[in-house]
DNA sequence: ATAGATATTTAACAATGTTGAGTATATCAG
DNA sequence: CTGATATACTCAACATTGTTAAATATCTAT
């Protein structure tokens, strides 16, 4: 609603705008891009699928299903048959959690590990493919912004989330 | 944040496999939270349908379906699916060509292009929200940077797709 | 006219996502 | 302890998307 401060004329692009618009397709091919890679007979893994497993390996290997749920962007309910069929590929297991037996927690295995490691591998070398005549000092920049490119959305998709559940 | 001493060994991280999981988080988390905008019940749109109703307003609004197919990055049997669904929701019409009636082009409706401008500003508002504080030379360079990556990839996804087609 | 190429749809199936109900466990009030 | 309520997760039913293979319609060339 804020119309603020640039005089856009109609049909002109603001900077922004342009980001928005470049974000957008990034997002797009990526994520094609992406899914192809997956889609590898080396790894035949979906994109909720490494997402899931993804976040379970950077976080000490173990992680409750509400938490993992959480940091994925899913519903519990979604999330229950993504880890089954990660389970099925034996690339995690599931426990419950002692104390309070109705948590059920998920750990990757070295399996699980060595998938993700293998994943990040094919994907630096499409980086380098697609980013490799970059100078240094543009990657250096580029990496800045986009880490505060990334922080916007964070705060943005947080406060979306409270003015959610609120 | 960054640890910035490590030397370069095979496999450790440059700014290349830093920006490779920036650009990972950044498109997981771009995507999720315009599938909640898209969600919204102005819209109540999928994210599929939305780039394929946009591909169609960005090309005379007029579109044979395995050019759009390409376009989006989809199999001619998904689009079916997908162009059924618009239809529906009276955001666009099909009709044959002429002359090779095998052909099944797709247009957009008035409504479907009211859609889209309605999505791009309510996208527009999140963008300002997370990158509104970005002062106006950064968001500069962050663009042309953008543009650097998009042509990249574009790249990549030409060549791997010449490639499967060989 | 017929054979083969081309454009699209259909069918059958897997993965994901949603909502709402169901199950098990924990916690708290009395 | 008992019962009520909250919490954590799973299950069931359904829609969308995506895959492949087969079916259909149309065009092109012989």
């Amino acid at each position: 609603m804020t119309e603020s401060e640039t005089p856009n004329l109609p049909g002109e692009h603001s900077t922004l705008d342009a980001i928005e618009q470049a974000i957008l397709r990034i997002s797009w091919l990526a994520q094609r891009q992406f899914v192809q890679l997956l889609d590898d007979d080396r790894f035949n893994l979906t994109l909720t699928q490494f997402y899931t497993l993804l976040h379970l390996a950077q976080t000490n290997g173990e992680c409750k299903m509400s938490d993992l749920a959480e940091a994925t962007q899913q519903s519990a309910a979604a999330l229950t048959g993504v880890v089954d069929r990660l389970l099925d590929k034996q690339l995690v297991e599931r426990t419950r959690h002692e104390r309070d037996r109705r948590q059920v927690m998920v750990q990757v295995t070295p399996r699980g590990l060595a998938m993700i490691a293998a994943i990040r591998q094919a994907r630096r070398e499409q980086i380098h493919a697609a980013l490799g005549h970059l100078p240094a000092a543009d990657a250096e920049r580029l990496l800045e912004l986009l880490e505060g490119v990334l922080a916007g959305m964070v705060r943005v998709l947080e406060r979306s989330e409270t003015g959610r559940l609120a």
